[in-house]
DNA sequence: CTTGACCTTCCATTCGCTGGAACCTTTATG
DNA sequence: CATAAAGGTTCCAGCGAATGGAAGGTCAAG
């Protein structure tokens, strides 16, 4: 049994963090009676490690409690896994076609500029025309 | 002059964000004294078309603001805007390799999964041992 | 005179933390 | 024994960029 401290060193997560997904319902420390302190048996912080780890990889909060699920369920089956991990995936691939059309017409726009002392500014005028509304880029992620 | 109803049609934005952004000082709306209405002229809804094509374009409010700032000022230099734009498209370049190294790495742990009815999960596995630290992806933006 | 459309402000919520205040406990030191 | 440092606890506020909804004022038509 382990302090928080040592949970936040070896899980990479920081202490804050760990607390906030207890209050999410994610993880559930042991508490030490005595104080009321936090204490992480080696099996939550694999837990902790799992959590920082599918961060990491980009899933949301609401996927990695899931995942976590799956990792501690030993009736799960593999493919359940592997069809959440495909649409986080898809959905990546998605995010970078956006950005990458984004970067191709704001390159563009960049490249239309004179950009030297002068106010005349093809950027501001391609923004202020709006000729881009294939940009509709979902910020989000 | 025209209601926010309008402005809202003619710029692409809500009525909230409209408001919004005047509370956060992006613009300022004329009022009607008899009833406290706000009231825009052609030059506000232009600068709220602006607003919401930077925003469509990926800057962030205080960018947006800037860049509002460099449109109605007939001092400015094309080079302090092209800067700008420039540096927002270096974000965006770094934001994709890093969602493209990303990917790959999924894919590759998409890949080592049989994705059956079994428990045994190399997905599960991968992310439990975390052995991609590299992946240390920034998920802003 | 009432209905409905339109406008206003204000407060709460989202997501995933992070910072800080105020307070308790444990251990080491003068 | 007093105290200071280092650890722990809870709770509240804030970030960015909106969005949702409540409560209420205003206006034109029927």
């Amino acid at each position: 049994m382990k302090p928080i401290r040592e949970a936040a060193r070896l899980s990479g997560l920081s202490e804050k963090t760990i607390r906030y997904y207890e209050d999410m319902g994610l993880v559930t420390a042991a508490r030490n009676p005595a104080n009321g302190y936090r204490e992480f048996s080696d099996c939550h912080i694999a837990d902790l490690r799992f959590l920082h780890q599918a961060r990491e990889m980009g899933f949301d909060l609401a996927a990695c409690q899931q995942l976590l699920q799956l990792k501690n369920d030993p009736c799960r089956r593999s493919c359940d896994v592997k069809a959440m991990l495909q649409q986080h995936i898809d959905e990546i691939a998605q995010r970078v076609e956006q950005l990458q059309a984004l970067q191709a017409t704001l390159q563009q726009l960049a490249d239309q500029c004179r950009g030297d002392d002068t106010s005349e500014c093809a950027i501001i005028d391609g923004i202020a025309s709006a000729e881009c509304e294939h940009l509709a880029v979902s910020r989000k992620s």
